[in-house]
DNA sequence: CACGGTGTATTAAATAACCAGTACACCAGT
DNA sequence: ACTGGTGTACTGGTTATTTAATACACCGTG
């Protein structure tokens, strides 16, 4: 219902949670005070090994985003979204600045580049859907995926 | 003179030698029939082991991008430029997709996607060099990144 | 209180990736 | 031939990730 984990993809699946934990609740799609899906559940749904999922949320935990009621769940802290926002925008920035890094690096012209993202935004809009909601019909395993051809 | 890694990068050495071979050659850079650094000579200059740029070379060698001359020394095959051009591309467009759209899942909106590219692109473009070449006075080393906070 | 839900802690192991060190095989000069 | 350059092969160690199996501590409900 919620998430979509993709292992092979370079990035662990501890992080993948984390990231789309936070999106979510950047968003909205995640309210404080709600509960989330508990460690067995969400390993179940994902097919992982509930260890996977307690880093997630212990990480998380760390950061101040969610509180942990023990007995009862983990639960979105009040000033988690405005974090969350800022540290989503945070983390794409940088991503941003270094895909465009290495795109200069590989020879692309700033023109070429705004071409491309905008063609690529414009094939986007219509597949992808933000964090926390389930895209149309387009499966986020292999396209969210950092390709690394062998 | 030539390349620069950064281990810790969350990408591996070799593969950062790779791509930006890669690039050298899609550029120009490097021709065909040029002879590279030998391994031992590049992994001095970058301060690693011999058989993490012999492990680079021996992937560019599986891709037909390079000839290694047994006792001389590895040399650009003549159709390199080109397959390293389609090559960079492809590799730049699936690294721009996979950004973007992370981009979306974490709610940025296209316009304000377009906004950020626009001014990483205008601060890179005094600081950024292609590959081969020296940056003026920037270090790639934080800026290119894929933070991975431990 | 007992029970079934929650997160947590601990230990161990399997797997994979990356890198270092060392010794080997080849070629071109002298 | 010898020597000094080249790439290559093999072996081992470190680290990170994930999994697994248990046992524990807490909360709400009946």
């Amino acid at each position: 219902m919620f998430f979509a984990v993709d292992p092979g993809n370079g990035v662990p699946i501890y992080d993948q949670i984390v990231r789309q934990v936070k999106y979510a609740i950047a968003q909205r799609t995640l309210r404080s005070g709600q509960l989330l899906p508990s460690v067995r559940q969400l390993s179940t749904q994902l097919a992982i090994n509930p260890n996977t999922v307690a880093r997630a949320f212990q990480q998380l935990q760390a950061e101040g985003i969610i509180e942990t009621l023990r007995g009862r769940g983990v639960v979105v802290c009040s000033g988690a979204a405005e974090v969350c926002r800022r540290d989503s925008k945070s983390h794409l920035a940088t991503r941003l600045e270094a895909t465009l890094t290495e795109a200069i690096q590989g020879g692309m012209t700033p023109d070429e580049i705004r071409k491309s993202v905008d063609k690529t935004l414009h094939r986007l809009q219509k597949t992808v859907a933000p964090a926390g909601q389930a895209s149309p019909d387009h499966s986020p395993t292999s396209s969210g995926a950092t390709g690394k051809p062998s």
